[in-house]
DNA sequence: CGAAACCTTGATATACTTCAAGTTGAGTGG
DNA sequence: CCACTCAACTTGAAGTATATCAAGGTTTCG
């Protein structure tokens, strides 16, 4: 189960990939590697952070959940992921909850570890500074497009987004490879389940995506890219 | 104009309070003052920053237009306010562009001297990491009001919130002494100006606040509170 | 003083939510 | 392996918050 980070394939494709071999070495000899299941929270908003956690495979959900029991998801996290770092970087309390949604090797790794090698990694420390500013201009332009857009040209556009980041290339199509319940999509997208059904099978009968099970293929990027945009618009 | 940063009142609600007189005497010598009459654009959404502002005087939008000609205000910035330096940490264009809204005097600190300040002070860079990361905080939680909530709650927790930034407290009342546009005001909330008169209309009756011209008044900050989380509970 | 920008109110339209009921699918234990 | 159960999914109908369009009133400022 525990693994050298060097060796870990996650980990070239993470921040941590910005650290010296002696470094990551400091690090992996303080991680721990746990296993969670489907539905299991790996960290509860309000709670104070350890340590920072990194994806090893799976998917997790970060998500907020508001006082009329409704949740949002803030972002989805995978393989290479970091997870934390606001909370522990701003020293506040987790601002937001992260539950799994396809089982996930997930590494912790301790604050003070953590920290110290943030300390004695300038560039390190600037990368996760950049990991921050992009974060932060992430969820000001959804912010924009969840206070401007419809519910039709956010989820067209969060099609799009998923697209990009779990997408498989097939001949006429791509297929979104990570299984999302309806009702984990409309809280991406910000809208109730029933609405995001209606919504996939008009995009359907439209020829723009096709449904296999869970899984949604995309069959007409541009046309889609089309409703994102200009609502209504030609 | 030209102040010495040491002595600008400003200063020591911004985070360059955490700067030692060394370095402020650096960043001061290398700072230009700039007066900005209101609806003036400080920097413009697509463009690569140069530098930093800081704001001694005056009020500030920072906003992003969409493609349907729409404008959203992602946050108002004051005396104290440092701004631009997501696009400059990150190494992005700006994301946003940043208008006046009430008669600011502006200075202008150059990326080359920011920067270094920012390498030499380890504590002050820490203290810049932690806005990030409370703006991002920010961020995300308005991105779950915007998808979560009714316009009519968050009117009500934006009065409240202005009131935090702005309240001038009265004897029966408490004042927000910033001269928003109601259009502002409808892209601060996210809605159509139309819909926030009416409800600003609706408010007033029930005796929740009181308006004088553009400013307004708090009068019953707790049933505003309770607006802002449950419409429709008790 | 005049023009432009801003504010306000009314009427109409509609995208989306909510509630309700029925169907399908996945996992579990006998 | 089938049957049972619970959760997830789907479709329909009805209600509503909010946007949009239109027109008139008011303030502001050169």
């Amino acid at each position: 189960m525990q693994t050298f980070c060097a060796n870990c394939p996650s980990c070239s494709d993470s921040l941590l990939k910005y650290l010296d071999a002696d470094a990551l070495e400091h690090i992996s000899e303080s991680k721990t590697c746990i296993k969670y299941k489907k539905g299991q929270t790996i960290f509860y908003e309000g709670t104070r952070p350890l340590g920072m956690f990194c994806i090893k495979s799976g998917n997790v959900k970060v998500h907020k959940m508001t006082s009329q029991g409704k949740d949002q998801i803030i972002y989805l996290a995978n393989a290479g992921s970091l997870l934390g770092y606001r909370a522990l970087l701003g020293d506040e309390f987790y601002s937001s909850s992260a539950t799994v949604i396809q089982e996930a090797q997930i590494c912790f790794i301790p604050k003070e570890q953590f920290l110290d090698t943030l300390k004695e990694n300038p560039f390190f420390s600037a990368q996760i500074t950049k990991a921050l500013c992009r974060d932060l201009g992430i969820a000001q332009e959804k912010l924009t497009d969840l206070a401007q857009k419809s519910v039709r040209e956010r989820l067209a556009g969060n099609l799009l987004m998923l697209k990009e980041t779990y997408g498989v290339e097939g001949t006429e199509s791509t297929l979104i490879d990570i299984a999302l319940s309806r009702e984990d999509l409309a809280n991406i997208v910000g809208t109730a389940t029933e609405t995001i059904i209606r919504l996939l099978s008009e995009f359907k009968s439209s020829g723009l995506i096709s449904l296999e099970g869970k899984k949604i293929k995309i069959l007409q990027p541009k046309a889609l890219a089309k409703e994102a945009d200009f609502y209504g618009q030609t």
